[in-house]
DNA sequence: ACCTGAACACCGTTCAAGT
DNA sequence: ACCTGAACACCGTTCAAGT
């Protein structure tokens, strides 16, 4: 049961290794030498596969991005046909995935990468992703349960910026009263989007 | 014109670099040998002054508090007496601090300093401006331009989200169209939570 | 009491050498 | 083509020695 020296697919086991630690050290403590160490490969190795620290930072970011969408999805279709379920549940996937992914959530949007623009993959998913809440207060639109007299580019905005405070202020342990509370102002400032 | 040898106030000139070289620097880039060289002393002198760089940061978001503090307070005053008027003015001089110092926000918010229990100053101010938004709350509440059957804990947090949404979006690059595009989207999310 | 110079440990990054 | 070992540069931190 020897390890083969050409390792196959280094790279996707890089990426899975650093959230790991990042997991486990948080963001600060990301380090190189114990994500290699942890896969069980020198720590050089990993300058055949990401050109430096913030491109495997990036990769995660990536990772979170798509994992966001899918979490969206998900809670929007267990929420059934009605639209004004769905937008509360989407909202309430997007809170739930910065809660449950804290420190990659932390990765995505904490400005440890400067310029997402250095890094098309990533931000491809994060257009995607913003994309995806484009769509779901368009659909909503139509269907009547958001006002459609405001200007739509502001109140998606608006919808953003209400779920991203929420997601930032929890993750930041500025929340108290735990997973109730945060449910319930979830629910409140999105019910205020509504018609 | 010699520098003496004790330097007097050489803390708070520590701190004023500190800031400089953020802005400067950018939060990542922040090295405290350049910080020290700006001031004109050797870098291990920092260390008679702060026990470790966190603690230099925690003293830079700490006077960030109390700048935001003192913005809040100017923006409602010149709102003058009209309590709605006052609240949506006050949500905006959040933001605006938070456009005018965005390295210093950064600090602030965006769990580079992990613990704030361990920097009691800090915890301090960041409490003084949390009590802040509370008392503008209650005021509005009492003034009757503020729903008063809702829990008033969960509007207080959902005020509080909606403006640091919008804040962090801003300082992250992610809302585009500028100042006028940010004043709009805080004055209807403002107004969604008027009476 | 306050500051300096030199040293230490650690980490990201590079590169010639191995398979 | 992919990985390793050793080295380099840089930074936070410490400490004995200076004023």
């Amino acid at each position: 049961m020897k390890k083969p020296y050409h390792h196959g697919n280094l790279k996707e086991e890089l990426i899975a290794a650093g959230i790991s630690v990042l997991k486990k050290e948080g963001t600060g403590g990301l380090r190189l030498r114990e994500v290699a160490g942890l896969v069980g490969v020198s720590h050089a190795s990993l300058y055949r596969h990401f050109t430096n620290k913030e491109e495997l930072l990036a990769a995660i970011a990536e990772q979170g991005f798509r994992g966001l969408i899918e979490n969206v999805e998900l809670y929007k279709k267990r929420a059934g046909s009605n639209f004004k379920s769905q937008f509360i549940e989407s909202g309430r996937a997007y809170v739930d995935f910065a809660a449950s992914h804290k420190e990659q959530f932390h990765i995505m949007f904490s400005g440890i990468i400067p310029d997402r623009k250095k890094h098309p993959a990533l931000a491809l998913a994060a257009e995607e992703s913003f994309g995806q809440l484009v769509q779901i207060v368009e659909e909503c639109r139509e269907a009547g349960v958001i006002p459609s007299h405001r200007d739509r580019k502001v109140h998606t905005l608006a919808a953003w910026s209400m779920l991203h405070g929420i997601a930032t202020l929890l993750i930041e342990g500025q929340i108290p009263g735990g997973r109730s509370r945060t449910r319930a102002i979830t629910r409140s400032l999105l019910i205020l989007l509504t018609v």
